[in-house]
DNA sequence: ATGCCCCCCTTTGGGGGA
């Protein structure tokens, strides 16, 4: 089974990029970030007609998640546990049935946390003190889990072109990278890394300043695989392609195929 | 580190992103 996760920068400026990729790449489940979209407004029907169920969490202008399976979901959640008050549509959860196992699938757009410090940058923190939260359940639940999306974080100097840029950022601050690190420190694998271990590699690139025909990239899209998850991992790739097409998001598709 | 893009509800600009 095939499971990608895609920060789309926007449902409606994405239509024709997004069909394109899903006829190509043909994943199985697709987890989106920033739909940008209220549930009512987002066109299920395109993703229907290709034999996808959708569930979405959205909301208006800003964030919004989705995601989209060519098998039963079941268990449908929405919202990171942890702070009743937080209005943020930035997490959901399913449970998708595969031939021999069943995953748990939670699809996550972690906050960008800009500028550091300040509020923005608390919530990034309190946001992944919760995701932390939430990770030790998976660890301690026996049925394979991942949690995949836009994490906003780059977790090593090689995980950009230019690491010097991005010291002051929210994005590779020192707390920022700790937080992560204790995530996945809890035994998660980190899907990519863990077959691949190259510098180079990037799943966003700045609409600003040529930092794509530079390839000025950072790699802030992850997949986290608890360990009765990691054992099914066949394969982790990110299509960098897709970002020299025609109306592309900043990000690209990143995506890892399970024996299930 | 700013040479862009997306959203809103618009006619002219503001908020937000990474």
């Amino acid at each position: 089974m095939k499971i990608a996760s895609f920060n789309i920068n926007g449902i409606k400026a994405r239509i024709g990029a997004l069909t394109d990729w899903l006829d190509e790449a043909q994943p199985d489940v697709a987890l989106l970030q920033e739909i940008k979209s209220v549930d009512e407004g987002f066109p299920r029907e395109l993703f229907e007609d290709r034999g996808y169920v959708v569930e979405t969490h959205g909301q208006k202008s800003f964030n919004g998640v989705a995601i989209l399976s060519k098998h039963p979901l079941e268990d449908v959640s929405r919202g990171l546990p942890g702070d009743d008050g937080d209005e943020q549509a930035r997490w959901i959860e399913a449970t998708v049935v595969g031939n021999t196992h069943a995953v748990r699938l939670c699809g996550l757009y972690l906050p960008n946390g800009n500028p550091a410090p300040g509020p923005k940058y608390d919530y990034k923190l309190a946001w992944m003190a919760r995701l932390e939260a939430r990770a030790r359940q998976l660890l301690a639940d026996e049925m394979p889990a991942l949690m995949a999306g836009d994490y906003n974080v780059i977790p090593q100097a090689e995980d950009a072109a230019n690491p010097k840029a991005w010291e002051t950022d929210a994005l590779f601050l020192p707390q920022t990278r700790a937080a992560f690190r204790r995530i996945v420190n809890l035994g998660f694998t980190e899907a990519f890394r863990a077959r691949n271990q190259a510098p180079g590699h990037y799943s966003f690139w700045d609409y600003q300043a040529g930092a794509w025909e530079k390839d000025n990239g950072i790699r802030i899209d992850h997949f986290l695989l608890n360990p009765a998850c990691a054992d099914l991992m066949q394969d982790c790739q990110i299509d960098r392609a897709i970002r020299g097409r025609e109306k592309p998001s900043d990000h690209v598709p990143i995506w890892v195929e399970l024996a299930l």
